[in-house]
Order: structure tokens, then C-alpha cells, then sequence
RNA sequence: GCGCCUGUAGCUCAGCUGGAUAGAGCAACGGACUUCUAAUCCGUAGGUCGCAGGUUCAAAUCCUGCCAGGCGUACCA
């Protein structure tokens, strides 16, 4: 049997509410559709007059029309809720952590990196809205090859500034940040690292590389709105024995076997496409081994759910980690990753040259400082984060109404700027007033007071299907909707009856407004 | 080869836990500022929802096959 709903039709017409009811009945009563409809309309009840009619329409749909008073109560919500209208208390509690960006610390931050970033910090602050325990952490992975490799590409620049003649190889860091840091090194040290063993001085520069590039990746985070709970470091996962444990643990299980002189975790009994290496025939563990480990870890912290965000080139790791999940004793719906597609940056719809091999790429920092935080975080949640984003510097700077940002966000400071007015008018007080409410009855506002209620649906869908978007596009309908409104009525009127409800209204559209963009980390500007 | 993602207006994308006539922005064209911020609004035009089958009263949405693009398929990290 197909479902009963009720729902809100997308065109008006059909009403505010719309259920399919006598379609599905009809074959369970074999009666004929519109006629078990018009049994219904002719039996409803409205105790509190709040219908304005019902109607049977198409194959057997019934239609509701409701009248405005029964959308006006929502603006006392929102008054009543402020900050808090849209939060709810869907997560009852549950702890789930978010874990996001997690770059290597080997080079700065890009723009693929910002679209995680924004991704991420904003579904924390949107289950944290919707009463989950959220925890954000980053990981750091300080551990293994590439901090050697880091190391080795600082030492040989280092020797090179020191008038050493070098060869520097390909797999090593080409960006000119490693040249800075070499030099740091220099200007510090002088020569006396070439006087070290080569082993001690690569370790040196590796730890002081990767402690200087984490810093600036923390400090560029902080610029873009984004701070975490936990920062967590991949080399403790070794110092502590976490990794040892884990294998003895999966040992234990027997979810481990050795084969052709390495150890292998089964990971396809638990829907991977094959085994997985966690120690190598060498005796060094991979990287997946450590992963295993700091999975378990982030679990035995008491987390109910755990969601990685991932760069869409990660996909294929994500069923031998559910796998790992599994295999440790959890159930695979507690893990969740968000993949998030890769980010073309162009300029003037020209794409933008970058270059990973020779270490030429637009960081995220470079981005920021040209478009600004609001509207770099708002871009980046302006799609699904499983499309790929243009990302085209010159329209993220523009002014216009091209650039969504400023078309929400304009809202909010037209609004300040008329509570601004009404002030110097001699309405300071925007209070709650039955009368004046009542006067709300255009269709432009039945509609403001409609998309208002949808709010914390809108959030809440937005937390259950983890798609911070939702919420973008939720604010730019509002958008559209307040600005129509805008320009065919005037707030401030002759009648201030009318005036103080309208008022009330459209403070209340500044709340949500201020609410949404919170959510996404994005500001809400008093003047524009 | 296998796996994942994507294919919707000229462009960028929503809609995809099935519902009525498939939406928005940009671009194009035509209008609206002596009036609360024109970073705005109104109107016109624009579509075989990649293709073909299937399930259903109903499919952009679910199933199968195919086509196109992207990515991934290490005892690397």
C-alpha cells in the first residue's frame, strides 16, 4: 500500500495542505477515489475555524485552504524562540562527531580544503541546532612518509641555501613555502645542521615544518570562521600503542590473518571488494592501520555517530573503513562520510592554472583575502557537496545581485535599517499586538509567514539527510520572497496599526534570516 | 574490467524517502527609483528531466540495460 501523506502542494492552487488519503483508500474500500474525498470533506471538523475551505481535485486529492489567522501565530513563535526558532530537540542528546579537513600538514590549505571546512563546521553548528552533542575535530596526520618526505624537501633547500649544489627530487615539496621555511632555518641555525647526522637534521626540519604549516592551516581556519573541538594527532595513535592495541584486538576477533609474510585485516566479509594490508611483509604498519585505530578511538570516546568528511577522491576507502568499523564491533549506520567534490576555481569563467606538481596552487587563504569569508562559506554551501563547484573569484566578488551572499544578507540590513527608521519615528518597541497582527492578510505576506514556518523543517531536514545547502537555498527563497514583499508594500505607513504588525513581521523575517546565516557561518550585516 | 559520483532551460544548479502544469539564478528582451537601502523588484521568452524498457492510479524521482563525463581501484600517505 502506498503511503497516506500530507503535504504542502507547490502550487497554490492546490491549496496549503494537500492529501492523498481517498486515492489510497479507494482501492482498499473499492470505492471510487473523489468519492471517498467527498465523504471526508462533507464529515470534516474545525473547531477552531481555521479552514477557510476544502476542495476534491484532480484523480482524488483533497485540498485545504486555510485561512491567515492560522498562519499569524508563527511571528509570536519566532518573537517568543528568537535565537533558539529553529532549534529543536530532534538529536535527544546523542553525541556525534564531525571530522573535517584533516589536511596533511605538509603544505597550506586550498580551496578544495575551504569547501570542506565550510562543509563540515556548518553540519556541526546544524546538528548542534537540533540537539545532537557535536564535537568537530581535525586529524593530523604527523605521522609516516610524508612528514619524512616534508623534512627531506626543507633539508635539501636548506642545503641549498647554504651553497650546496642539490638534486631535488620530484615526489618532494615544490612550493616555494618549503624555500621559507628552509631559510627560517637558516637564518636560525646557520649551517650547523649540515654538520649534524642527515638522518637528526631531516627529523628536524620535518618536526619544524610540520608544526609551522599546522599553525598557519589553524590560523587560516580561524580566519575562515572555522575552529575545532579537537585536534587530533595521527603519531600519538603510535606513542600511546593505539595501533598495536588494535591489531591485538583484531587479532583477538580473528578479523586478521597472515598471508604471503604480511598481515591482512578481512575486510571483505564486511563488504569491502577485497582484503586490506594493515602490516606490510616489512613490519611497518599502512596507513589504513592507524585509520583502523583511530576509528575505534573516536568510538570508545562514547561517540553515537561519527561522520568523516572526505574529499570526493577518497571514495574508495570508504567500505573498507565501514568495514573496520564493523569488524570492531559497531554498526555500520553509526558511520557516515560526506564526500565532498572538488572545487575548479576560475576568473571571469576562465579556469584558474594550478598546478600540484610544481606546488602553484590558489590557497585558501588567497581566496579569502580576495572575496571574504561570507561569501567564500556561503559559495561553497550554495550545492550539493556531491556536485562539483565552479568557483569563479570575480563573481564571488561582485556586489550584485549575481552573488547570492549579498542578496540574503541585504535582507537582513534592510531590514535593520527600517527597525533603524521606526526608532527615529518613535516605534522603539516592536511588541506583539493582536490587533495589529490580524491586519497581515496580503497574499505577499500570507506567503513571508509561510515560508517562515518551514524554517525548522527546513533545519531539520537539513540535519537529518546531513546537507547543509538546504539551508542556502531555504535563505535565498525567504530572500526572494521578503524582497517581492518589499516592493509592493510599504512597512511604514500612515497607519500605525498596520505599520506595528508589518513591523513585527518583518523583524521576525530578520531573526530567521540572522538564524540561517548563523548556521552556515556566514554574518548578518546591519548595514550594507 | 569492477566500483562510486554526475547527466534537468543557452550557462550554473535545485527538486530525486514517487504525486497534480518540472523550478530558481545568470545570460537575452521589455519595464519600475521625488516614497522604509535599485546590492532590489515586475514581465516576456526559454525543456523529448542523457537514451530505452519496466514497476505504479501516478516516475525527473524507484528497478534493469545502455550512452557520455569525472573519480577511484597499492604491502603510498
Amino acid at each position: 500500500m502506498p503511503p497516506i501523506s500530507i503535504e504542502e502542494p507547490k502550487a497554490d492552487a492546490h491549496g496549503d495542505l494537500s492529501t492523498n488519503f481517498a486515492m489510497v483508500a479507494a482501492s482498499l474500500q473499492k470505492m471510487p477515489p473523489r468519492k471517498i474525498a467527498a465523504a471526508i470533506v462533507d464529515n470534516l471538523q474545525d473547531s477552531d475555524g481555521l479552514l477557510e475551505k476544502a476542495e476534491i481535485a484532480g484523480p482524488g486529492f483533497i485540498n485545504f485552504f486555510v485561512k491567515p489567522k492560522a498562519w499569524q501565530p508563527v511571528l509570536q513563535q519566532i518573537h517568543l524562540a528568537g535565537e533558539r526558532y529553529g532549534a529543536s530537540a530532534f538529536g535527544k542528546g546523542r553525541s556525534i562527531q564531525v571530522e573535517f579537513v584533516s589536511a596533511n600538514p605538509t603544505g597550506p590549505l586550498h580551496v578544495g580544503h575551504g569547501r570542506g571546512a565550510a562543509v563540515g563546521d556548518s553540519m556541526g553548528n546544524i546538528l548542534a541546532y537540533c540537539g545532537f552533542q557535536v564535537e568537530k575535530e581535525y586529524y593530523i596526520n604527523d605521522s609516516g612518509r610524508q612528514i619524512r618526505t616534508l623534512g627531506l624537501s626543507v633539508f635539501l633547500r636548506y642545503q641549498e641555501l647554504c651553497g650546496r649544489k642539490i638534486d631535488f627530487p620530484e615526489d618532494c615539496y615544490q612550493g616555494a613555502y618549503i624555500r621559507d621555511l628552509a631559510l627560517r632555518i637558516k637564518n636560525d641555525k646557520g649551517d650547523q645542521l649540515l654538520h649534524e647526522k642527515q638522518e637528526d637534521a631531516i627529523g628536524f626540519c620535518a618536526r619544524l615544518a610540520a608544526d609551522e604549516i599546522l599553525d598557519g592551516i589553524r590560523s587560516d581556519l580561524n580566519d575562515f570562521g572555522v575552529t575545532f573541538d579537537v585536534w587530533f594527532s595521527e603519531q600519538s595513535l603510535y606513542d600511546t600503542g593505539r595501533v598495536d592495541k588494535t591489531i591485538k584486538d583484531f587479532q583477538r576477533r580473528g578479523s586478521v590473518y597472515e598471508h604471503d609474510g604480511a598481515l591482512w585485516f578481512g575486510s571483505s566479509a564486511f563488504g569491502d571488494e577485497k582484503d586490506r594490508v594493515v602490516v606490510r611483509k616489512n613490519g611497518l604498519t599502512t596507513y589504513f592501520a592507524s585509520d583502523i585505530a583511530y576509528h575505534q578511538d573516536k568510538y570508545s570516546r562514547g561517540f553515537d555517530r561519527v561522520i568523516d568528511v572526505w574529499g570526493a577522491d577518497h571514495h574508495g576507502y570508504i567500505p573498507r573503513v565501514t568495514a573496520a568499523v564493523e569488524a570492531s564491533g559497531y554498526r555500520r549506520n553509526q558511520f557516515h562520510v560526506i564526500l565532498v567534490q572538488l572545487v575548479n576555481l576560475l576568473r571571469g569563467g576562465e579556469p584558474v592554472a594550478m598546478s600540484t606538481r610544481a606546488g602553484e596552487f590558489v590557497t585558501l587563504r588567497d581566496v579569502v583575502g580576495e572575496v571574504g569569508t561570507d561569501a567564500a562559506r556561503f559559495i561553497f554551501l550554495s550545492r550539493h557537496y556531491e556536485s562539483p563547484l565552479d568557483f569563479d573569484l570575480e563573481l564571488a566578488k561582485q556586489k550584485s545581485n549575481d552573488n547570492p551572499v549579498y542578496y540574503v544578507q541585504y535582507v537582513h540590513a534592510r531590514i535593520c535599517s527600517m527597525i533603524r527608521k521606526a526608532a527615529e519615528n518613535g516605534i522603539g518597541d516592536i511588541d506583539y499586538d493582536e490587533t495589529a497582527v490580524a491586519r497581515l492578510t496580503e497574499p505577499e505576506e500570507i506567503l513571508l509567514l509561510k515560508t517562515l514556518s518551514r524554517f525548522p523543517e527546513a533545519v531539520q531536514s537539513s540535519a537529518e539527510n546531513l546537507e547543509p545547502h538546504r539551508i542556502t537555498f531555504f535563505l535565498m527563497n525567504l530572500a526572494s520572497v521578503f524582497h517581492t514583499y518589499y516592493n509592493k508594500h510599504r512597512v511604514l505607513t500612515d497607519d500605525p496599526v498596520l505599520s506595528r504588525g508589518r513591523l513585527y513581521m518583518v523583524e521576525a523575517v530578520r531573526k530567521v534570516i540572522q538564524n540561517g546565516l548563523a548556521l552556515l557561518g556566514v554574518s548578518a550585516p546591519e548595514k550594507m
